[in-house]
DNA sequence: ATTGTCGTAACTATTTCTGTTACATCACCT
DNA sequence: AGGTGATGTAACAGAAATAGTTACGACAAT
């Protein structure tokens, strides 16, 4: 199975953020119209900011005129911030169920899977630091 | 979410085989007792060894003494095959549903991050490889 | 006070995964 | 020739995650 498609929605939000956010005398943009650009429900936008905002990428306001801003520059968000922000689960699974203490494999091979997994996900996630979200916006306009 | 258990499962099969057979006089052994040290049950176990064969990492007999065997060694089977074996979908899920055409992002965005995710999906295929069945079982008996 | 947005709970439908039962198929063995 | 023990696979169930939706309270600016 694939890792599911917050990612793609968060980085998809934060990239039109960037884009339209300039434009704006007060650089603020509504869930409802990002929600128009990734094509969903406001309320999944908002649960996703709301991850975003937790990892300090993203800040909300509530009230009349409220909405969502970049913290910081788009240039200095990697998709590697993106996914640490919404993806908090190992890459890949261990067993469904504890496999077999009786058996040398079941006993000792746990942690040995366990240290392997975690080198082929920080080499992955170091690849997605290699782009960041004013990258996106670069080729997608280009 | 988590790509699946599907390659710990086949990884702790293979690694058991690699373990047990060299000790049985016809070097085979059958989806009930590999089911027994993975802790799950062996119609679980011939699906995933299925997918292994057909990337022509196993080979199965039928019929009276039947079983399962390695078709190479142990060492020159690396955990990036594993994974191709049992995980065919991309590793990073796009849009479910296609982003807004009439926005700029939601018509350029989607290429762009499937390369981005294809590069990630590279490198941690590329540590994968750095990973034999002979290396996991080594470790897993120490 | 009105307005417009966030924050969040609750619910549904869909999909995937894992486990299970059942049984046909097959090849070996007596 | 028939019994035996394994694979191959369909079918189904339960659990979990996902994505979408409705609803509504909280909040701050006007």
């Amino acid at each position: 199975m694939s890792v599911s498609s917050r990612v793609t929605v968060a980085t998809h939000a934060l990239t039109w953020m960037a884009l339209v956010c300039p434009r704006r005398p007060d650089g603020i943009v509504t869930s409802d119209q990002i929600a128009d650009s990734v094509n969903t429900n406001p309320v999944v936008i908002r649960r996703i900011l709301g991850s975003l905002r937790e990892a300090g990428l993203v800040v909300s306001q509530r009230g009349q005129g409220a909405g969502w801003k970049l913290t910081r520059p788009p240039e200095s968000i990697t998709l590697r911030d993106v996914y640490l922000a919404v993806e908090p689960e190992p890459l890949i699974a261990l067993h469904p169920a504890p496999p077999n203490q009786l058996c040398p494999v079941g006993r000792g091979i746990p942690p040995v899977l366990r240290e392997a997994y975690g080198r082929a996900e920080e080499s992955m996630k170091a690849e997605l630091s290699a782009v960041t979200v004013a990258d996106v916006l670069r080729r997608t306009v280009a």
